[in-house]
DNA sequence: GGTAGAGTTGCGAGAAGGCA
DNA sequence: TGCCTTCTCGCAACTCTACC
């Protein structure tokens, strides 16, 4: 077998290196002879041989000094031996982690969500996932659903937890239906309306409101509602999508903004993001549309993907089997 | 000189790959 | 799919070298 001049590792592959010569180099290390470490592999002593001196054709250098009791690793071959050790130490971890990405334990998983399912039930899932699949990756986007669709065919999340609008044709995606977002009326804590006894939704409308653009779906959902309850539209009103902005205004005026409730019951709970805000208890069964974990229906999901979603849908099934 | 370990060579069986 | 070729590996036999 000619010494190949080019040692990157295909062009190693080609002149002949193989994982069993690799694997009889380590065991002749450790055990000193040549027989021994034949067996050791499960070959003969004179295949053993053979394919250690083709390594060493190969390697272009001598890897053991042979004694009559036994052979000792040159300079070379300890170097060699060193990193096929690493070398083969690398494969069985590779090896593990693809049979950790086929199972589902491993791998990346990117979830879309809107904003209060996100903090319901993708935030409480990533938090337990953390210590029962530490391998699996989550790559979450928070934005409005028609975003959300938009990526889900882009194929730059899996799948997304929100509603399926206008925009996409209900044949190419799979929903399952989770149910309706409750909305909540969020204030300041020393709001003057929390010190008002008999406190209805009217009262709220003498105050400014900050929600989103005309034609956003909580806007659209608050609105319908008013109207179902004889109730006019805020009258003054400012309009921003971002959740930030709308803390902001709150914690520095009188507004009232509507929010998902999942997402209020986080903001006012003492020691969490922002303790300062209270509910308004008067939104009574005002809610957006009902929304559901969509998925396309032409792609196959990662075994890990796969996993993650019936985890949700088990938590989806567990939460409305519970009763309030 | 006996023993142990390594190396070499020839032969054959079985697996793998190429091809019609 | 079947045939042919090539490759890999085991087995057996032998030689060489060094130690006891």
């Amino acid at each position: 077998m000619p010494q190949p001049q080019d040692k990157t590792a295909a062009a190693l592959i080609r002149a002949g290196l193989r994982l069993p010569q690799l694997r009889l180099l380590l065991a002749i290390a450790d055990i000193g002879q040549i027989s021994g470490a034949a067996a050791q592999v499960g070959m003969t002593q004179p295949a053993a041989s053979r394919l250690l001196a083709e390594l060493e054709r190969t390697a272009g250098a001598p890897l053991f000094d042979r004694h009559p009791r036994g052979v000792v690793l040159t300079q070379a071959g300890a170097l060699l031996a060193r990193r096929a050790r690493s070398a083969l130490r690398d494969i069985a971890t590779a090896f593990a982690e693809v049979d950790m990405l086929a199972s589902g334990a491993g791998g990346v998983v990117r979830i879309g969500t809107v904003t209060g399912p996100g903090l319901e039930l993708v935030l409480p899932l990533i938090r337990d996932m953390r210590v029962t699949y530490p391998e699996i990756e989550f790559d979450v986007t928070v934005d409005t659903s028609d975003m959300l669709a938009e990526a889900l065919f882009a194929h730059r999340i899996d799948f997304y937890i929100g509603r399926v609008l206008a925009n996409v044709n209900p044949r190419d995606v799979i929903v399952r239906h989770i149910g309706p977002e409750p909305i909540a009326l969020l204030v300041r804590k020393d709001h003057p309306l929390l010190r008002k006894t008999n406190l209805t939704l009217q009262d709220t409308l003498a105050h400014d409101w900050v929600m989103q653009a005309p034609g956003g779906l909580l806007r659209r959902a608050v609105e319908a509602y008013l109207l179902r309850h004889d109730l006019p539209p805020p009258s003054r009103t400012l309009s921003t999508s971002s959740l930030l902005l709308t803390l902001g205004i709150i914690s520095d005026t009188n507004v009232v903004a509507p929010v998902a409730r999942s997402v209020a019951d986080v903001l006012v709970s003492p020691g969490r993001i922002n303790g300062d805000l209270r509910i308004l208890d008067v939104a009574g069964d005002m809610a957006v549309d009902p929304y559901g974990l969509v998925s396309l229906r032409d792609a196959a999901p990662t075994p890990a993907v796969a996993r993650i979603m019936t985890l949700l849908e088990d938590r989806i099934r567990n939460r409305a089997a519970r009763p309030g």
